[in-house]
DNA sequence: ACGGTTTCAGACCGCTGGTCCAACTCACGG
DNA sequence: CCGTGAGTTGGACCAGCGGTCTGAAACCGT
């Protein structure tokens, strides 16, 4: 959430702002990128960024939000279903055009790992994390009236188990993505989801209580 | 890995160092804490410390690694197992002792947790997140003999899926800690646990190939 | 008593994110 | 045509950061 001006400026302007800033928090991360070198790229002065940004955060946040809002453009919705495979069919299909988008865009899927990677411990992206588990947890929760989501576990809980799993797979991914040929990145992509739908599926291998 | 000099150094000034440098980065996080300040709460001077250490990413790595050192010690080895489910119940145990220290020391919980906060990005911290995931890697390997583990991914893929989901419910929990029933926190550590054993055990749930 | 090494104190450096205010632009009322 | 006041901008300035460096003590074998 930039301060209001800054949607009154010259959309180029915006545009020169937030792609500066894009390039070096996507390169750096959030403390390691330098607000003074965004301004210079940017190339306007300190006063005038601090007239448009309460301050760095504020800034990330808003660079951030924009590329998930882009990410989530991209993905759609859930289509419709009626059952579990239905519903997992649906989750796939979302997953995939998601993966689409980041793999055509890689400093999308670099500033999306930004928010798991530092924002745990400060609070400034805390809000973001948030966020992305309220999207995770809404999503498993349309999952459950057709049993295809367990019930026997908070449902955050499962949502940041199942975050957890796709942030850190993703990150292995995206160290390999070189050396990874295209069939066994989808071998691995599908696993993925497969251990995704292994988690949140209701009591997947009990031994029946006896009698 | 601290300069050696600093090995040579009186104990209790080595732990007064340490000590402030644990709660400080414990507190903060890497990028977070500063080093004047760890600096002056150990009361020495900035060319002392810098006489020990080479610079704030070595105090750091030094003192996560003897948190880890710590962790590894209580949790002890895997015991004897000769099959799956025997090896699954030398996990939980091996887990169980672990989760048990870190209940006693909450500021050991949060360095670790430390290590995969920030250090994804920088790679400051990355060898500890290497180690991590070579010792769970390690691990997961010695369960795949007795049929344990799957191996039609590449084990340090697994590897990374489980600590994934291990270190952000972990997470979950403890922001949860104050409110959660000591009975809800066990149960959620074995949900847990069940998750884990669902990923990594053999094909969980085929529909056997027909004919 | 000496020279050489080890140990340390703290001034200093270039940088950081953030604040502040003087100055400029410009639309509008008199 | 001139105020005038709000909106905008440049950039000096600040405390604090991690890190370097000089030089003086403290300790050493000889």
């Amino acid at each position: 959430m930039p301060l209001q001006r800054f949607e009154k400026l010259d959309p180029d302007r915006q545009q020169a702002i937030l792609a500066a800033a894009r390039t070096e928090f996507a390169a750096r991360g959030f403390s390691g990128a330098s607000y003074n070198a965004i301004i210079k790229a940017a190339g306007l002065s300190k006063g005038a960024m601090y007239y448009y940004f309460a301050d760095k955060a504020d800034l990330c946040r808003t660079v951030i939000e924009r590329v998930l809002a882009q990410l989530a453009d991209a993905a759609g919705e859930l289509g419709p279903f009626d059952d579990a495979p239905g519903f997992w069919r649906e989750i796939r299909a979302l997953t995939g055009r998601a993966m689409l988008e980041m793999l055509a865009m890689p400093e999308l899927a670099d500033l999306t790992r930004l928010i798991y990677g530092e924002g745990s411990s400060s609070e400034i992206l805390g809000p973001l994390i948030e966020r992305a588990e309220a999207w995770c947890t809404e999503t498993l929760a349309a999952g459950q009236p057709v049993g295809a989501v367990r019930s026997d576990i908070p449902l955050s809980f499962l949502a940041t188990a199942v975050l957890g799993l796709l942030v850190h797979t993703d990150r292995w991914i995206a160290e390999r993505l070189d050396t990874l040929e295209a069939a066994e990145l989808e071998r691995l992509s599908l696993a993925c989801l497969d251990m995704v739908e292994h988690l949140a599926t209701p009591v997947p291998d009990p031994n029946p209580a006896r009698a």
